[in-house]
DNA sequence: TTTGTTGTTTAAAACATCTTGAACACCCGA
DNA sequence: TCGGGTGTTCAAGATGTTTTAAACAACAAA
């Protein structure tokens, strides 16, 4: 988990862009990390966020200091969990990017995917364990129950994720969703 | 996110170890690396609370594949977190682990340590960032009550994963927990 | 003290992940 | 059809993380 410029010196200081922008976008980007994605994905949405104007791929690579091509999967990576909006200006050729406001979507959506695919395979291989091991000689009573404590354990982690996603429904369209 | 060779023959079979362990282990560690942490820690942690009994360093290592510096690190580490003891049987001179049955407390100790770190300092930065905002020229009301919105975002967060570790503060130890 | 066993530390290797940059594809207008 | 700007892909490079293996420390028994 990365820090950034201002206040760490871990990172380079972004020169094109206002140091209170840099913060911002820097900010958003290290929070998305701590959730398991890239830190540019969160960048590139609080930019477009915080000008609250369409930006083009050239512009982005230019304030975020990002090349074409990590532009180009970024914003594709943001518009297939629905929190960036590609539109073509009339007096453009260039496709534009514009941030939807349901930050948590992003959050939540992958999260999901994410937990769905785990837990599921991971409940089938424990119910496996738990019949091979009671076809297995010699295994007693009190490691059966350990598979099964265990097994509820993975139902339990998917309710409380559902817990947490539900939690973070909220977004920041609307100042009174907000506390 | 890696797979287990049981079903997905990503990883090498564990030779050493019953398939039915094997399974248990390795799922464990499969949830516990969703988590962010190492894999090994939850193959290490699992064992032990499979097993139901004390182990050794070189129990681990044989059992799990694992070298002695890996061991040493890992079980230091589920040392901390609480989730395991060290324990010196009278009749070995070598320390012996045992499993603590609180798993969710591993989660929950490293998550809250973790989120507070970031969201303090993603806080102070935004506060930062408005100030800066409000002392350059030109920002616009809008653009300061964007910068206020993400403040009250992260504010939420923190109150989100709260939440989430108060559910997840059940564990293995009483089967009426679970359910 | 010497020897053998166990435990810890750490630099480097192995591994996984992310970013880049060049090649290519596409789309318009001339 | 050509040429210029734009967008995508992907192999290679850069970066970050985990594991290993070797050196060392600690300790106990002989």
């Amino acid at each position: 988990m990365k820090g950034y410029s201002y206040r760490t010196g871990e990172h380079e200081p972004t020169t094109s862009l206002p140091l209170w922008e840099a913060l911002v976008t820097d900010a958003v980007g290290d929070v998305i990390e701590f959730w398991g994605f890239k830190r540019n994905h969160g960048r590139v949405w609080a930019l477009l966020y915080i000008r609250d104007q369409a930006m083009n791929s050239r512009q982005l690579c230019d304030s975020l200091e990002l090349s074409k091509g990590a532009v180009s999967m970024i914003t594709r990576d943001l518009e297939d969990w629905g929190i960036v909006k590609r539109v073509r200006p009339p007096e453009s050729s260039a496709w534009h990017f514009v941030a939807e406001v349901e930050f948590m979507k992003m959050i939540t959506h992958v999260l999901k995917r994410r937990e769905g695919k785990l837990i599921s395979r991971v409940q089938t291989d424990l119910d496996d364990a738990r019949r091979l091991a009671e076809e297995a000689d010699g295994t007693s009573e009190e490691t059966l129950e350990r598979i099964d404590r265990m097994r509820r354990l993975a139902g339990m982690m998917r309710q409380a994720i559902g817990i947490f996603t539900k939690t973070a429904r909220f977004d920041v369209s609307d100042t009174r969703d907000l506390l």
